[in-house]
DNA sequence: CGCGAGCTTGATGCCGATCAATGCATGTGG
DNA sequence: CCACATGCATTGATCGGCATCAAGCTCGCG
């Protein structure tokens, strides 16, 4: 591992995409074995973000989509008041940077929220491979797309949800995203903090921190400060699916 | 104009994609003329909306994008239960579809707010373009990574702004997509219900209307029913960048 | 061991939801 | 052409959920 001038990290050994757990998660899928060499190529270049520190902040130069090896991410935006809003989590496999490519410029902070290693992805060579590969063009297309639907999911919840809804329904994204992982569905470690969850669900700090405890209290959660376990997911799925109206 | 069985209207003339008054807004941005003439022929078919009609319906098999040509629409998710959410208010040059992509399946509605005309674009023939042309290619991959930071700052409207600022923040967002298409920046004609502004906001009808009532007794509207006139831009604006924290 | 960041919990207040009545414009059928 | 229905908007009164303010608490770390 080399150690650049400005401190960014760069791991010159290769990671084949082939041969990557989250191939079937990221950008590769449904790739042949020549179309993962050439990939493999794209994203030889790797990065390490320490807990804490920012991937690229809003008004960077847009350069490179980044795809999340390890570790966890938090993105979010800022309006020229104080005000700011998480607008996501990333967990490993997930794509960074989409927002950069309509102004060329980043929009938004990413900040690892634990010791991460992304994959560079140069926006200019995924252009030009994207050309060649429609199997790649077509999952990228798809990757932006459901960027789309994801925020129009989280427009659905904080436009019409109410705080334990909100909760559930992210409790609920989390494990099944963490299960797709291979990780236990009922049992988690926060990366983010109460106040991050809020921001992210349009909360403030205390009613994310109320909420945990009525569910401990109901007997759908157990809580110990970032140790969470889910003990009824039903009850959980049932106030996402429960119309307050 | 003909008609077919199921009472879609086809017109099968062609409305040039390089004498379109909206190329500078749509897809062609940036092509050559030889570009444009194969641009014009993949968007041949026209097809008109009703006031009231859906152009697509969530769970409809994807095949297609939609540029507006003239009119207005609303889109909106719903989820098992009743709940419902308006995600976006589109116009003429701005582009219908994009959350299908990822599923192939369109995951929202997209309902005309009045009589509206759009070009058809069919995605396969789209990505076939898109790998000819590189212009088109990134104008095409811009107009999604926008829509993905238009989505944020609804993100951040929702989960952080009150009720005023969100209105002033709707009606400052419509008036400069007004002004970019060439239409006064100061007086509008709502396409859309107090009801649908408000599932847009994230509010309630009454509280939109009583908002649109207290703009005008400061002297910042004139609001005669979906007739409204900018009295005060800098207001507004004022209100947006005002932090409430 | 003591500091500090983050979390919990309580008391109070406010913004916007809800419930309810009225007003206003458009359209329709007698 | 009027009577009435219908959909949308306005306005008032009340209520409730979440924000806010304010203490303590927990745990990791120097």
């Amino acid at each position: 591992m080399t150690q650049t001038a400005i401190g960014i990290k760069l791991e010159p050994f290769k990671v084949a995409c082939a041969s990557c757990n989250l191939r079937e998660l990221c950008l590769p899928v449904g790739m042949s074995n020549d179309q993962l060499d050439r990939l493999t190529t794209m994203v030889a270049t790797k990065r390490a973000v320490t807990r804490g520190d920012t991937l690229f902040r809003a008004g960077d130069a847009f350069q490179s989509l980044y795809a999340v090896r390890t570790g966890f991410f938090k993105t979010c935006v800022s309006s020229e008041d104080g005000r700011d809003q998480v607008t996501g989590f990333q967990m490993a496999g997930e794509l960074l940077g989409l927002d950069g490519i309509g102004s060329e410029k980043h929009t938004c902070d990413a900040v690892a929220l634990e010791d991460s290693q992304v994959c560079v992805i140069p926006y200019q060579q995924l252009e030009d491979l994207s050309r060649e590969f429609t199997d790649l063009q077509r999952q990228f297309h798809k990757i932006m797309s459901r960027e789309i639907v994801r925020d129009h999911g989280v427009m659905l919840l904080l436009g019409s949800m109410r705080a334990e809804e909100r909760l559930a329904a992210f409790l609920l994204n989390l494990t099944q995203r963490l299960r797709t992982r291979g990780f236990s569905a009922t049992s988690l470690v926060l990366r983010m903090t109460r106040e991050e969850i809020g921001s992210y669900l349009g909360l403030k700090l205390e009613t994310v921190s109320r909420t945990f405890s009525k569910f401990q209290d109901e007997g759908i959660l157990e809580v110990k400060q970032r140790q969470i376990r889910v003990l009824d997911p039903a009850a959980l799925q049932a106030l996402v699916n429960s119309s307050s109206a």
